[in-house]
DNA sequence: TTAACAATTTAGCCGATGTCAAACAAATCC
DNA sequence: GGATTTGTTTGACATCGGCTAAATTGTTAA
């Protein structure tokens, strides 16, 4: 059975939210509905035809778990996607901030033809410009390593290894910050209390509000290397 | 009134179709059918919808006519695949045989911000990789001067100037035998009862059936560079 | 001029994907 | 432990875009 548009995005997003909660391999549906913008029941419906179709386990009431099957769409999805996010930003010249509804929409379009000459062309990254991880051509999803930055010990070097948001806004105030993907730094501070972070980038001092901060995801330079 | 991926297909391939036959501004259901690989009744149904949004008048039984509204989205997504196959083939480097049905998904779904990086990148070009014109970003659209191959003069120079299939096979013939938009050869004679073509090209000799030779348009050195 | 044929439209169906409202299950609180 | 809140599923419906079969219109030929 092959998996329409629309069910591809489902399970890209089942596999993203699941690669976010590595300690719980089961997706609610109302994160789902969430990450998708789209009502309950809409979820539900489409769980069920992704069911029948082989692409995952659903326990009700539970949440879902993608078959090996359902990894595969997944992964060949957010491979394209991820692809194009980079060609776009690397061979194109547009900022990260602006790319993510292109990529969105061409990601269920181009041809593997198509998606490995970006890949090509990109000088087969390992990464999208967001940080995440580019699954390889044969479905395997490397497994980063990194923290929130709102969590990880202070007066250290990290690198930035992932920023997690879609937000046009933090996006691009994290470029003109210099925050992105492979960026080394030092966390001078944290207030308590969910206080603002000090950080050190580039010889500039920043502050980041807590919650910004959480969106930020590092680890260190050997870290970084492994993916 | 938005329209629709599907609306605006039907809407483009309206415009080529009336574009193609520019003694009749009328385009049958039927011819739109067979384009778009869809069945008659779909054809119908669609032109009401396309009626009612204001995009195209409908003599039943006759034919139809796009409106102002309509030619602007027909051009607007017209312009998108033609750039993006340009595009392709250009900066990506891909076979004009090859490209095709990419152009065709990415031109639905690319943002007026990638096109135009698309234009740029491409160099601006006049035409598609067939030959086609591309309209203006402000939905002009040149109309080129050109006769079917199989109908022109003998002994004579031309210049490739359409290339009127979508068949890869033959497209890849064409390339083969260089016979792309905007080379020049000579026309060394044609054989009667439509029999075969004689070419030069580049210094060698090609012959051509008929028919093929139907699905090649040209034009004069001057005439070419009109658009 | 009428009969036959071709093109077009109408009618009724289907599946995919969305909605809202209501029923139902699970978790939580007093 | 029963009541309430929260999350999930079911039901009934809409729209889009496709299909086939049947009716209708326009054209052509006898």
């Amino acid at each position: 059975m092959t998996a329409t548009d629309s069910m591809q995005e489902y399970l890209a997003e089942a596999f993203r939210i699941a690669y976010y909660q590595p300690d719980n391999p089961y997706v609610s549906t109302s994160s789902l509905a969430e990450e998708m913008q789209v009502s309950a029941p809409a979820v539900t419906r489409m769980v069920q035809r992704l069911k029948n179709a082989g692409f995952l386990q659903h326990a009700p009431y539970r949440g879902i778990r993608l078959t090996e099957a359902g990894e595969r769409e997944a992964l060949a999805n957010i491979r394209r996607h991820r692809l194009v996010e980079r060609f776009l930003v690397d061979v194109m010249g547009f900022g990260w901030h602006e790319v993510h509804d292109d990529a969105d929409d061409m990601g269920l379009v181009v041809s593997d033809m198509l998606v490995d000459k970006m890949d090509e062309m990109s000088g087969f990254p390992k990464r999208c410009p967001h940080g995440e991880p580019i699954p390889s051509a044969d479905g395997l999803m490397p497994r980063v390593i990194d923290y929130p930055l709102s969590e990880v010990a202070v007066e250290r070097d990290y690198v930035i290894s992932r920023v997690h948001t879609h937000d046009s806004h933090k996006l691009r105030y994290f470029s003109e910050l210099n925050l992105e993907p492979g960026k080394r730094f030092h966390l001078v501070m944290r207030a308590p209390f969910k206080g603002p972070l000090q950080l050190q980038v580039d010889g500039q001092t920043h502050f980041l509000g807590h919650e910004l901060a959480g969106t930020l995801r590092v680890c260190s330079e050997e870290e970084y290397q492994l993916v």
